[in-house]
DNA sequence: TATTGTTATACTCTATAACTATA
DNA sequence: TATAGTTATAGAGTATAACAATA
């Protein structure tokens, strides 16, 4: 007999919870969930390809298609042809776009809030350092599978 | 400028990358993932009908309508109709199913502790408990959206 | 010939609606 | 008429394959 849940049994349907309660304050912005996630790896990631950069954010190259057109036409990011290879596109924020990143996360981040409140401030820390630490662990861990 | 990765980032790619590791595990033993949340959740959750059933493990009644049949199949629950209320089945696990869960399990947890031995007992244990307590509150926080 | 981005297609998962049997 | 279970249908999300432009 087990004597704990299963680490994914709490923690899909929590995350699911997290997200489906995020949507509507995406919403506000004009955001969907890719949309968003697009915004906030654009900065960090380095973007040689649009390949490359869905991957990095865990999709593929023809699923953010789409979301970049619809960002592009708001005048949110850049997509331009590189010069040195007219092939690739890069990809970049526009002052506007990061405006936008910055308020929606800020949103984003006060709803979770929220949830996070229930913790004393030590405990939240602590939890917050050891899931950062796990979520950048476990693609190496599990990475033959 | 945030200060931390947003929670919902850090948790939703972690958790679809433990239940993608876990996939392999339990095709060892015949099991689908909503197999196996079935045979996790029987004894647990009292079973008035297949559609409450469903909802408590965050399916609907017509999803698992499938996965029933197969565990029924195989000889790991029983379905038989309430006497009370020949409209409802009564579900439970036999005795095949309760060793299989208990296995099945007792495997997925050991395929989860290549992540948790990362950590320090202590912090470990930190982890689990702040888990458990934010994947049981958050369906109540988040309730009104 | 190989690669980037795009489009087209198929597949899986999920949600909704219709059907039957009991009440 | 209402409810439990089932089946059928439609939709969203995702993966794979084919295509045009460039190298």
């Amino acid at each position: 007999m087990a004597t704990r849940p299963d680490l994914a049994a709490m923690m899909l349907p929590l995350a699911r919870t997290l997200t489906n309660a995020e949507l509507p304050v995406l919403e506000r912005f004009g955001l969907t969930m890719w949309g968003y996630v697009v915004l906030l790896h654009l900065d960090d990631e380095p973007v040689r390809t649009q390949a490359a950069f869905a991957d990095a954010i865990g999709a593929d190259k023809t699923r953010i298609i789409d979301y970049l057109d619809d960002l592009q036409e708001r005048g949110l990011i850049t997509r331009v042809a590189d010069p040195s290879d007219r092939r690739a596109r890069l990809l970049a924020l526009t002052a506007k776009g990061r405006r936008l990143r910055d308020t929606a996360q800020a949103a984003i981040q006060h709803n979770e809030q929220r949830l996070l409140q229930l913790l004393p401030a030590t405990e939240r820390q602590r939890f917050l350092r050891t899931l950062r630490r796990l979520a950048e662990a476990a693609p190496e861990v599990y990475a033959e599978d």
